[in-house]
DNA sequence: CTGTTAGCGCCTTCAG
DNA sequence: CTGAAGGCGCTAACAG
């Protein structure tokens, strides 16, 4: 077996609460008691067991970040900027994904229990849907990107915000036929962006809005850019919910021969890397994924250390991105 | 405080010991007590400590996985590779990136002590510089991609036959003159990748090895591509150890209007997802990193579940992408 | 089949 | 300043 904290304390002639102390920094120990411990606990190459401080001090230095799921850019900067955090900090993180499923998100949620002192979470399903509706966590947790709940604390991309300032950024490139292609029905920022775009268009007084469906992926882009091809009176601009479909959508029109932005503007949301290499480069909104996860983080040990803080909510600002797929504009 | 084995008990009139075997699926319960317990537990929404369970049972169900880093596209696709096998086997990750820093990866090895089962570690570095050398792991442990090491499980990408076949691709369609990009000298892949190209060119018989300095990212292919431009007598083919570093070269050629694959020829390694987007789609190698995550995870659990399995080293195949920008093959 | 009883390794009062 | 002792919640013999 691994080497204990009697074997440091039976070494080094002392107890083990003076180990335990020495070790924790604690101050009521003499100078040269503390040394000798430390010495002896180095080079034993002792490491306290875990589990067996987390079980005796109720606290793990673990953070349980639980998320829809781990796969692509988005993912991938979100742990970027957790990690950075978390590591900053001395934290562990203990990851989870639940791949959409609200049963496993459930079973997830409930495997956090006793290994972890607070949660990370990112549950984008709208309100219907809300598997999270009564679960008591049972610990601090901020939610990522998922909307508002009462008694949680949330930190959200400014999706509502991003839309609007993307619509005005249409209109004030002299386009007025905008069409919108949306996200899935139950994505939070989804319907945020949607939001934004409506009324944005109402505040302008610029017509109806056009909405085709679509579920953030590559071939949804697409089939939507074809779709609005068909259309007797095309429009002269089109602002996809994410990058991934105005790729697709772009995707379409070089098929089809139209140009963008000659023919027909083009403008996505989130600033994927993709985004600056295509041709054109896509006009769109730049989302600091990894920002988010930090903050979000940094959110949650603020009131790990402080449990009366008050719960906030917090929305990221998001940057317009002008390249050249909506072209310069003609009038402000 | 949150509810505990006792309240089980209590609540369902038997001892914690029964309820701890019901809940554990042992077979010597009495049919309606395991009923009963399971009923008040699931009221009580009881859920085990995990520190005490595992503390007691010596068993975290938890394995690590000690990385580089988290950042980019790798990471997410090993991540996620590894997610879907640890899912399956009910398996949590506790994870931690390193950041290159040799000291941090001690640190983080230790601290993993007393929270998982087994290690899934990363370390990249040359046989030099290892800080695993002579470092006791004290637990099942599979190296990533890092080479192999005595006593220790390996699972590797074969950058060696890899870069091989890539050389000999090149050459098979007619190419003389081949430059190689390297990657950083002490990296493992970097070393294998450039190993092969070597040997391919000395058993063909194809003339001086042609070797260029990089990094593994676009700006040090930028540079490396500027470098080959100024040449007396440019190559006829560029091969680089990486996309990243395939796809900064190329923007160095576009920029000084050098065609690809009309005047010069570009092979890269990874496949990563924009080496299809790019014109011309990059010619590659692709590595299934999910495949390397997964099966390493899945080699790790094979020794975990009889811990006198032998040690394996293994290497995972990589595969010939032949896109356009090493034009078509001339003769055989 | 079930209850009792030791720990697992560490932290933390409580007395010296 | 230091040591002894009692848990933390759970599992695993060992008796019934």
């Amino acid at each position: 077996m691994s080497i204990t904290i009697k074997d440091v304390a039976r070494e080094a002639n002392v107890s083990v609460a003076t180990v335990s102390r020495a070790l924790n920094g604690h101050e009521n120990v003499a100078p040269d008691v503390r040394q000798r411990v430390l010495e002896v606990a180095d080079r034993l190459q002792y490491s306290p067991h875990h589990a067996a401080r987390s079980l005796s001090s109720r606290r793990t230095q673990t953070i349980g970040v639980v998320l829809p799921d781990l796969h692509g850019e988005f993912f991938s900067e979100l742990m970027r900027g957790i990690d950075a955090v978390a590591r900053e900090a001395g934290r562990h993180l203990l990851v989870s994904s639940y791949h959409g499923n609200p049963d496993e998100q459930g079973a997830a949620l409930r495997a956090m229990r006793g290994r972890v002192d607070g949660l990370l979470l990112m549950s984008p399903f709208v309100a219907d849907a809300d598997p999270l509706a009564g679960q008591a966590l049972g610990m601090p947790a901020v939610l990522l990107n998922s909307g508002a709940r009462a008694g949680i604390a949330a930190l959200d991309i400014d999706s509502y915000q991003g839309a609007r300032a993307m619509t005005r950024h249409l209109l004030a490139t002299g386009h007025r036929r905008i069409a919108f292609i949306a996200g899935p029905d139950d994505n939070f920022d989804a319907h945020e962006r949607l939001r934004g775009y409506r009324d944005e268009l109402a505040t302008a007084g610029a017509g109806m809005p056009w909405i085709v469906e679509g579920d953030f992926d590559e071939a949804s882009g697409h089939a939507a850019g074809r779709l609005l091809l068909e259309a007797r009176e095309r429009p002269d601009a089109v602002f996809a919910a994410n990058d991934m479909m105005a790729l697709g959508c772009l995707f379409a029109f070089n098929q089809a021969d139209v140009r963008v932005p000659a023919h027909i503007a083009l403008a996505g949301f989130d600033d994927i890397p993709l985004a600056r290499y295509v041709h054109p480069g896509l006009t769109t909104m730049r989302v600091d994924i990894a920002a988010l996860g930090g903050r979000a983080l940094r959110a949650l040990l603020a009131r790990l250390a402080d449990p009366e803080s008050p719960i906030t909510t917090e929305r990221l600002a998001v940057e317009l991105v002008v390249r050249e797929s909506c072209g310069t504009p003609r009038a402000v």
